[in-house]
RNA sequence: AGCGCCAUAGCCAAAUGGUAAGGCAACGGACUCUGACUCCGUGAUUUCCAGGUUCGAACCCUGGUGGCGCUGCCA
């Protein structure tokens, strides 16, 4: 019952206002995307504001397929984005509904305005609308069709509608203002014809609504109130509000608008991550280098980070673009008291400690999360060698290294006490194996004195091979997000780096999706779709910070 | 050029006429069987600029400047 008292945001001090002023007595929002394409971060944003919102006035949240136009639609996307939706825990309960089912009364609507007068049947191309819309500075001019009759109109329009006509020969057009300084009210066009196969009605229409038209009317027969949605839609209110009105919807939902979800220095945006998956710079629409919510999904964040994201990011109407920090500094954050910690060695380097018994082995007992005791232990394998990092051990230590090097005692963790006797080195200087000595008196939970270092290490005996798999960012940072022309700098050195690492046995078990934080290697997760000959595949899902600076 | 929207710290973002919240990042320091986490501390004499109204302006007005969107039979 802890409610926070959070500031609003604006669409909640809209729905306030609406609420007290009795503009509605009840809030219903949606998430209405089309089917052309996988969902991403950006998307995300606006389905958790939507459904947020439903959620603070309990009220309820649809999802809705704007799938007006079957050039660009296919079932296979209607599949991934409900999954995706369901994923972030945006629950639409049983109102999954699709804009094509609506076509009879959008059909009919386009009939009443026709009876009205406000809206007509052109017999211009394509062209010759775009030619005589005017621009910015210059009136359009009058579509000759603006004086037909009702009945003229009445007539052509059904006869569109029973396929008398060829594709793109007419159009229906709104009767509003080809002078208005508002571009979008100069007679937009309504239905236009195109003999394409819908996924959802097949080859029921010839005709189909456009989305100024269509759009008002799906939110209006679902009963929606509040309509967000993003900025660039801003210049298409009066149009929607025009619909509604002329439409004579009751209650009629309104529009309102927010800026866009945008990540510095990360592709967002459908048609970009398209080129990247259709060029092959990508593996799928799911590579963990992109930021779809699938792809976020497989990488390893969760639903719970994704939301604190949008949340923590807030809502406005000014353009930004958020630092990749702040997402990762959620799922951190999230899955510190999810993950268990286990030991993996990314860069292993074998230590031998000298005076342990060969062939002697034993089990110590290591928590899985100091912060979520209930968690429990899990039984790890120690023994006479070992595998540490390699950046654990320096020959020569740096200020305020307080790892390994020669004379120096570490804490193995959850084990014993090690004191590095020196080491063994190739013939071009790397080092190969650590010697030190383990004092037995100083076991984890029995020491009686204090060291100041503790390093991560896994059993030469008893580990797991793994492969790990690393990212970097995929656009260049310096010169930014995207050329004036649209196409992308692209990171020289982004790739997904493999590595081959040492895990501690206890991973054994791990399956897909499970996440885990590795002792200062930060948090991996267990891929979901590739294990390569039968080996665990690890994607890193973020790092840690460390406050380490080593100085020359 | 016309219409519309926007401008608060490196990045998000509150404050909506009453004297600039919070988070991320950064930087100090404490703590730590993860150099993680946690904890403490450090930031705006000022809200793009210039005027105006007001006892009082980030908020209202005027004029600039800068950014974004709009001239699909896409959504």
């Amino acid at each position: 019952m802890a409610e926070e008292m959070t500031a609003k945001n604006f669409i909640e001090r809209e729905i306030d206002k609406d609420l007290a002023e009795g503009v509605y007595d009840h809030v219903h929002t949606r998430f209405p995307p089309e089917p052309n394409g996988y969902l991403h971060i950006g998307h995300a944003k606006a389905i958790l504001t939507n459904y947020g919102l439903a959620q603070k006035y309990n009220g309820k949240f649809n999802l809705r397929f704007d799938d007006t136009n079957p050039m660009k639609e296919k079932t296979e996307f209607v599949q991934s984005i409900i999954a995706d939706v369901k994923w972030l825990g945006a629950d639409f309960e049983d109102r999954l509904y699709f804009a094509s089912d609506y076509f009879d009364e959008m059909y009919e609507k386009a009939i009443l305005l026709i009876k009205k007068g406000k809206a007509y049947v052109s017999d211009l191309s394509a062209e010759e609308i775009t030619a005589t819309r005017g621009d910015f500075v210059t009136p359009g001019k009058e579509d000759p069709g603006r004086n037909r009759t009702i009945e003229e109109n009445l007539d052509l329009f059904q006869r569109m509608k029973n396929g008398e006509f060829e594709d793109g020969s007419k159009v229906l057009r709104a009767r509003i203002d080809m002078a208005a300084g508002n571009i979008n009210m100069r007679d937009p066009v309504v239905y236009r014809i195109a003999r394409l196969t819908h996924h959802n009605t097949g080859d029921k229409w010839c005709i189909y609504p456009l989305y100024d038209f269509a759009h008002p009317i799906e939110d209006a027969i679902e009963g929606i109130t509040h309509s967000c949605c993003t900025l660039e839609f801003e210049a298409h209110r009066p149009l929607y509000n025009w619909f509604v009105t002329e439409c004579e919807y009751e209650n009629p939902p309104r529009q309102i608008e927010f800026a866009k979800m945008y990540l510095t220095n990360v592709v967002t945006g459908k048609r970009y991550i398209k080129k990247l998956v259709e060029d092959g710079i990508v593996d799928g629409w799911d590579d963990p280098r992109l930021v779809t919510i699938a792809a976020l999904r497989r990488r390893g964040y969760t639903p719970d980070s994704i939301k604190k994201f949008v949340e923590l990011a807030g809502l406005s109407k000014a353009d930004s673009s958020c630092d990749l920090d702040m997402l990762e500094y959620c799922i951190r954050d999230d899955l510190k008291l999810k993950a268990p910690r286990l030991m993996a060695v990314l860069h292993p380097v074998k230590l031998i400690l000298d005076n342990y018994p060969e062939g002697q082995t034993e089990e110590v007992e290591i928590p899985l999360n100091l912060e979520v005791p209930e968690m429990g232990t899990r039984k790890v394998t120690f023994g006479r060698e070992l595998y540490i990092e390699q950046e654990d051990f320096m020959e020569v230590p740096a200020h305020k290294y307080f790892r390994m090097f020669p004379g120096n005692e570490v804490r193995l963790m959850g084990a014993y006490y090690a004191k590095c006797t020196g080491c063994e080195k190739d013939a071009d200087g790397n080092v190969t194996v650590i010697h030190a000595e383990y004092d037995p008196t100083q076991k984890s939970g029995q020491e009686t004195r204090k060291v100041k270092g503790t390093i991560h290490w896994v059993s030469a005996d008893d580990c797991l091979d793994a492969t790990v798999r690393l990212y970097e960012n995929l656009v260049d940072e310096e010169k930014g997000k995207l050329n004036a022309d649209g196409t992308l700098n692209l990171n020289p050195n982004s790739r997904t780096i493999l590595e081959h690492c040492k895990l501690e046995s206890s991973l054994k078990d791990a399956k897909p999706f499970d996440s885990f934080q590795f002792v200062r290697n930060g948090f991996f997760n267990v891929d979901c779709r590739d294990s390569e000959d039968g080996r665990p595949v690890f994607n890193r899902i973020v790092g840690l910070k460390s406050s380490f600076k080593p100085q020359a």
